[in-house]
DNA sequence: GGTACATAATTTACGTTGTAAATTTATAAT
DNA sequence: ATTATAAATTTACAACGTAAATTATGTACC
């Protein structure tokens, strides 16, 4: 009798919300976007998304879980298509998003546990940034713990964004490429890849 | 004729609402400490720290120079103490003070051009960082840019620390120092220190 | 010592926030 | 057309940062 909405309205309405809390989080930040501009940027009244997420935190996490798919997606894309190193295709990413790059790896935001999606997202991120030494290691290419080179590569380039985003960087003629450069070469060498 | 606070008076004042400010900080995030705590903490009503401080911004723009002072000072005396490495003093008190560091390198304040005394701290901690590379430069064991070389050994340490914090590392029986440790190693051969 | 008065501290007040609760609107089945 | 109920809006509220108004406090002069 009374109107429901279909699981596509539902998710279409969902992914409309998502647009524009991405590109306000990403223009000022979560916790300076309010809940009413949100509803604002949809032409709906303040309340309304509410039907939609539990809360504000929902929504975060909602998109901070679209950002790690869309990373997660990026570095796939470079695996398949032309040979271009993992290191490569995360810096691109991050450098070319530094907005979602920040949502994903902000650390003031503890509370993933809570967010099943928001989980699978970011192990699909981390799975496929060590699938590039999983082949070298198939290969023969590289000896050694898969696991442990995979986390110290991704900490060197990681390192590096995060001087970047930080600002910490400036005023120092460097950028987080021409940091994580020398460090992914050096590491290279040191794990042995042919 | 007026009763009026002593530089002391006040200098006291500012550094007992610091300390428990970087408690409360630390304990849930400065977003989640609420200025009426604060005064709570100090038995004074809810509009004194604002005779002391601006706002709530400039009690976290001291609290994180403060830290800063900290840290560095911490990084000097492991320099000028036993010949332990910058790299092992850097970790060291990155993984003891765990909110302090992310008080310091989170990446949600980009606010501190407005505060010198925080400029200033930062500018410290970073000129000691280089300290033992410049001295090593100095003595002939290490060729290069020391600029270039000093970011990167930063960056690789930060990144570790800075997963670990977000939680990044959970479930995969690494930490911080077992991975920072493998890429300071490689990044001390690959800059041919000796 | 009492009085005046500038400063420090507190109290009050306001606009904004997230969101709970109450209310209104809209639509599908009868 | 009526009605039941989902969806949306409106209203309401506690908590926040902090501005403005108010009160308390201590010093300098008589």
């Amino acid at each position: 009798m009374p109107k429901t909405l279909s699981r596509a309205d539902i998710d279409d309405f969902r992914a409309r919300l998502c647009d524009v809390a991405e590109k306000l989080f990403a223009a000022h930040g979560p916790e300076a976007v309010t809940m009413r501009e949100l509803a604002d940027g949809l032409h709906v009244s303040s309340m309304t998304p509410y039907r939609y997420f539990k809360d504000k935190d929902a929504i975060l996490a909602a998109v901070r879980t679209r950002a790690f798919n869309r990373f997660a997606a990026a570095m796939e894309a470079a695996r398949t298509g032309t040979k271009k190193q993992s290191g490569n295709a995360y810096l691109d990413f991050a450098l070319a998003n530094p907005a979602a790059y920040r949502l994903m790896f902000d650390v003031s935001q503890p509370t993933f546990a809570d967010y099943p999606d928001l989980v699978k997202a970011m192990d699909r991120a981390r799975l496929t940034m060590g699938d590039g030494l999983r082949e070298l290691a198939a290969d023969g290419r590289f000896q050694g713990e898969v696991k442990l080179a995979a986390y110290v590569f991704w900490s060197a380039v990681h390192g590096a964004v995060m001087l970047e985003l930080a600002g910490l960087l400036e005023g120092s003629n460097l950028d987080a490429r021409s940091i994580a450069q020398p460090a992914v070469d050096a590491l290279g060498k040191h794990f042995g890849i042919s």
